[in-house]
RNA sequence: CGCGGGAUGGAGCAGUCCGGUCAGCUCGUCGGGCUCAUAACCCGAAGGUCGGUGGUUCAAAUCCGCCUCCCGCAA
C-alpha cells in the first residue's frame, strides 16, 4: 500500500516502524517541526522524524497543513491512504478526501470516550479500569470519525501513564497494520460513534499537577499515576516543590485533610473523605528522586503539621 | 550568557553567612547482648584527605578564582 504517515511522538514512531516492517510503501512522513527541549533548549527532532530518516523516507514538517504547499506536496505523493497517529494537527477536508482509502487515525482510547489530546493520562486520572486503542476513518471533528477496529486493555491498579503508554504504543502499532490491511481488502464496515457517550480528554496542563488533599486518597493516587512522567503530581513543603512518583491508598483516618499523620519511617497524609495517602517515592526540588523513607532520614516533619 | 538549588563515611541530611575539638544527626553495615522471636530494644566497632583544582591564612568543609557532575523552574 502506498502510504503517507503523519505523526509526532514515540507512540506514532512505533506505528510507523510497524508499517515499514509490514512492507508498506511509505512515500512520505509529515511530523511537527523540531522543537527546543530540555534545560539547554536543544533543538530536537520528533521521534517520527528520526525513524523516517533512518529508513530513508522523505520528511515534511510544515507549520501548517492548510497551506497550499503542504496540500500540493501531498497530491504529488499521491497516497492511497494516509495514516495518522498523534500528529497534533487537525486535517482539513481537502486532505481527508485526497486518498482513495481516506485518512485512518489510531486513537489511544475506547471511542467515543476520551476524545482529544491526552486520553491515556485522563483514563488513569479518572480511575478507569480499562481503555484501549481505536482506529477510525477521520472526519473534520476531533476524534469523531467512524470507528474501524478496537482493542481493549486492562489498566492495573498501580499502573502509571508511562507504563500504559508503552503498552498502548504496541497495541496501536499492531492495530494500525491490521486496519490498513483489512481496509484494503474491504473487510471493515465503519461504525458511527455514539455521540451521547462521548467524553473529552483535554490536553494536560501542569496546573493540574498540584495535589489537593481535599480529594480522596484514591483520586490523588490516580492523579499521581496519570501525571507520571509529565507534568508529575506534587505538593509544596516550606516553599519547595516535592514531586510524587508513587503512592499507596490507606484506610480511613479521622484527621482533617492535609494533616501529617506519620513522618518517621513512612510519610502519610490525611486526605478528603476520611482517607489517607502514603507517599512512597518522592523527589524534592533540587534533589534526586528517592524513597520517602530516605527523605525522612534527613527531613524532619512535625506530626499533625499541615501540608499545603 | 534564561532563573535557581545541590555535591560532607553505603543512604538521606546538619554544619558553610560569624574561618580554629565540626567532622555531627537519622539510618544502614559488622560484632556482642536481651528475647520464644524480630525489621524491636541495649552496648560496641568499622567507614569520610567534607566533588576537583589553584589561592588567601598560623589555621578552611567553612573565604576567593577556575573546573566537573546532579537536580528544580522555565521552554
Amino acid at each position: 500500500m502506498r502510504i503517507v504517515f503523519m505523526g509526532t511522538p514515540d507512540i506514532a514512531a512505533a506505528s510507523l516502524k510497524a508499517l515499514i516492517a509490514a512492507g508498506h510503501d511509505i512515500v512520505g512522513v509529515f511530523t511537527q517541526p523540531d522543537k527546543p527541549v530540555g534545560r539547554k533548549q536543544i533543538l530536537t527532532a520528533p521521534p517520527v522524524k528520526v525513524c523516517a530518516e533512518e529508513n530513508g523516507i522523505p520528511v515534511y514538517q510544515p507549520a501548517s497543513v492548510r497551506s497550499g504547499d503542504a496540500l500540493q506536496t501531498l497530491k504529488d505523493l499521491a497516497p492511497e491512504i494516509i495514516v495518522v497517529v498523534a500528529y497534533g494537527k487537525i486535517l482539513p477536508n481537502e486532505i481527508l478526501t485526497l486518498p482513495k482509502y481516506g485518512c485512518v487515525n489510531a486513537h489511544a482510547s475506547l471511542l467515543p470516550k476520551y476524545r482529544g489530546a491526552s486520553p491515556i493520562q485522563w483514563c488513569i486520572v479518572c480511575g478507569e479500569k480499562t481503555t484501549g486503542v481505536t482506529t477510525m476513518l477521520m472526519d473534520e471533528g476531533m476524534d469523531t470519525g467512524d470507528m474501524l477496529e478496537t482493542v481493549t486493555v486492562n489498566i492495573g491498579d498501580d499502573e502509571t501513564s508511562e507504563q500504559l503508554f508503552e503498552r498502548l504504543t504496541d497495541e496501536a502499532a499492531k492495530l494500525v497494520c491490521s486496519t490498513v490491511d483489512k481496509l484494503a481488502k474491504g473487510e471493515i464496515t465503519p461504525v458511527k460513534q455514539n455521540e451521547a457517550e462521548a467524553t473529552y480528554a483535554p490536553i494536560i496542563k501542569k496546573e493540574m499537577a498540584q495535589i489537593d488533599f481535599n480529594k480522596t486518597a484514591s483520586e490523588i493516587h490516580n492523579l499521581v499515576r496519570g501525571l507520571y512522567g509529565w507534568p508529575t503530581a506534587y505538593f509544596m513543603l516550606e516553599g519547595k516543590r516535592v514531586k510524587v512518583f508513587k503512592t499507596e491508598v490507606l484506610t480511613v483516618t479521622d484527621k482533617a485533610p492535609s494533616t501529617v499523620i506519620k513522618s518517621d519511617n513512612e510519610f502519610v497524609v490525611a486526605c478528603g473523605d476520611n482517607t489517607a495517602i502514603k507517599f512512597i517515592e518522592l523527589q524534592p526540588e533540587g534533589s534526586k528522586r528517592m524513597e520517602a523513607k530516605q527523605w525522612l532520614l534527613g527531613k524532619k516533619i512535625e506530626i499533625n503539621s499541615l501540608i499545603k
